[in-house]
RNA sequence: GGAAGGAUGGCAGAGUGGUCUAAUGCGGCUGUCUUGAAAACAGCUGGAUGAGAGUCCCGGGGGUUCGAAUCCCUCUCCUUCCGCCA
């Protein structure tokens, strides 16, 4: 949510925020309202200042026993009760509207995130690795699974619906192994590790932005006002809705492990081989709340992406960071940047990690603010990135460690969380 | 699932229709005093909106009333006891 004074006072740049991310909210349209808005507040609120004053005059004509004077101001005190009660409705609602219009007008993005109209103009500016390349001819991860027996869709369809999955064996053990590898390196980092509700109320997913735009892509509880989370940035945002932090103790930086749950809808069709789209995951995802300094939201922003390339370079996996376009990036953010993993079956990159900054657009939707060193209470500024999410990431590990015998080494990184173990299938 | 009791400022806790601009205590900040600190004393000690006057906020929503922290309805959450249970 952006501050409404600053959309007032800058509608054009609020305009081609929405222009270039292919928001079509009617800036003018929520301006309009606002006057409207502005305007019956006033006259409302003019009754009451009234009412007020009349409500001191009665209480002294009753002191001074003046009966008719009394029955006078309760007369009038009447008329303004009517006003009230028949404006106030509209007012509300009105206000409402206003609300409800401001969750949909997006962030202003950063001058140095690319302008675009989709993720093909998204910008690739870091390589790292060198692109597998087999002397033999290699599976693609579903298929290797199937020959170390480390997944079985069809049954996990039968309880589950599509896009379900159960990993078993060694593939069961090296989602937990990898889940245990990125909480354990953040904590080093001087991440707190916190595990999350995967279920929350509305409010989490205001905060977070996945409301009200994201609905379709998020299950529901059923009678319970409850909701699957598809991140624990969701949970995360909504621990901190309403308070205000000492800015002493900021910045705040989690790793936050959850299920997650995503709809996928609109997907029909798209990357059905295998475990890359699935409805259910896990995921560690790296959070941070800091003051509302630009500068400050940069050095975190450009912090959390070395943690995920530290990540996936311990991991032994060629990829890339792009710089995801404005057109690309969601309403929410100043800035993002994709982390692709090489995928040697599909001979391309794919997103793996995604990590953005979005200064008080967050902070605000949750009401989360801190008290900075002059006392002054002002909206904090949040980041996230993944740190691993699997099976997703499963995907480049075991495609781009296969060996010509049909083993997968595992990495180093990761074999204290194996128990040793260094091949799956040897 | 059953029963009862609760929700007030950073915390504790009064207030059951108008003097609430929410008592009091603790904590915090500032000052006096002091070599410094403590103690003592004094003052200060939320948030939203608005240019301001003002308006709003006593868990959320609705109602009664000229007027609600206070009365009524409803929802949420918390605590205790019982039952069940990983």
């Amino acid at each position: 949510m952006l501050d409404l004074t600053f959309i007032r006072n800058h509608p054009d740049v609020v305009k081609e925020a929405a222009h270039v991310k292919n928001n079509s909210i009617d800036i003018d349209a929520l301006l309009a309202l606002d006057q409207k808005v502005v305007a019956l507040q006033h006259e409302v609120e003019e009754a009451r200042a009234k009412q007020n004053q009349l409500s001191k005059g009665i209480q002294q004509a009753a002191r001074e026993k003046n009966t008719e004077l009394r029955n006078d101001l309760i007369a009038e005190g009447k008329k303004l009760a009517e006003f009230i009660k028949a404006n106030e409705p509209e007012l509300n609602q009105l206000t409402e509207e206003r609300y409800n219009l401001l969750l949909l007008v997006p962030n202003i993005p950063d001058p140095s995130a690319p302008v675009g109209k989709d993720e093909s103009e998204n910008v690739p500016f870091k390589y790292w690795g060198e692109k597998t390349e087999f002397g033999f001819t290699a599976l693609d991860h579903y298929d290797l699974m199937l020959k170390h027996n480390l997944v079985d869709i069809e049954r996990a369809v039968k309880v589950a619906g599509s896009r379900s999955y159960v990993l078993r064996g060694e593939a069961a053990r090296l989602e937990l192994a990898l889940i245990s590898f990125a909480m354990d390196k953040m904590a080093r980092k001087g991440f707190t590790p916190l595990i999350v509700p995967s279920m929350a109320r509305d409010f989490s997913f205001i905060g977070s932005g996945q409301f009200p735009k994201g609905r379709d892509q998020v299950y529901e509880v059923k009678d319970q006002d409850l909701f699957l989370v598809g991140t624990a940035e969701v949970s995360i945002t909504g621990m901190y809705k309403d308070e205000i932090l000492k800015g002493d103790e900021l910045p705040l930086k989690f790793v936050g492990y959850s299920p997650c749950y995503r709809q996928e809808a609109g997907t029909y069709g798209k990357d059905t081989r295998g475990v890359f789209r699935v409805h259910q995951f896990n995921k560690v995802e790296q959070y941070i709340i800091c003051k509302a300094d630009h500068e400050e939201s940069v050095y975190w922003f450009e912090q959390l992406l070395q943690n995920a390339e530290e990540l996936i370079q311990d991991l032994e996996l060629p990829y890339r960071v792009i710089n995801v376009c404005t057109g690309d990036m969601g309403d929410g953010k100043v800035g993002m940047y994709d982390i692709e993993c090489w995928v040697p079956s599909e001979g391309r990159y794919r997103e793996t990690h995604s990590c953005s900054y979005l200064h008080e657009w967050q902070a605000r939707r949750a009401n989360l603010r801190y008290r900075d060193e002059n006392g002054k209470v002002k909206f904090v500024h949040t980041l996230n990135n993944t740190a691993i999410a699997s099976p997703r990431i499963l995907i480049p590990l075991l495609e781009t460690h296969q060996q010509e015998d049909g083993s997968i080494r595992i990495p180093e990184a990761l074999r204290p969380f194996m128990g040793g173990q260094e091949y799956i299938g040897r």
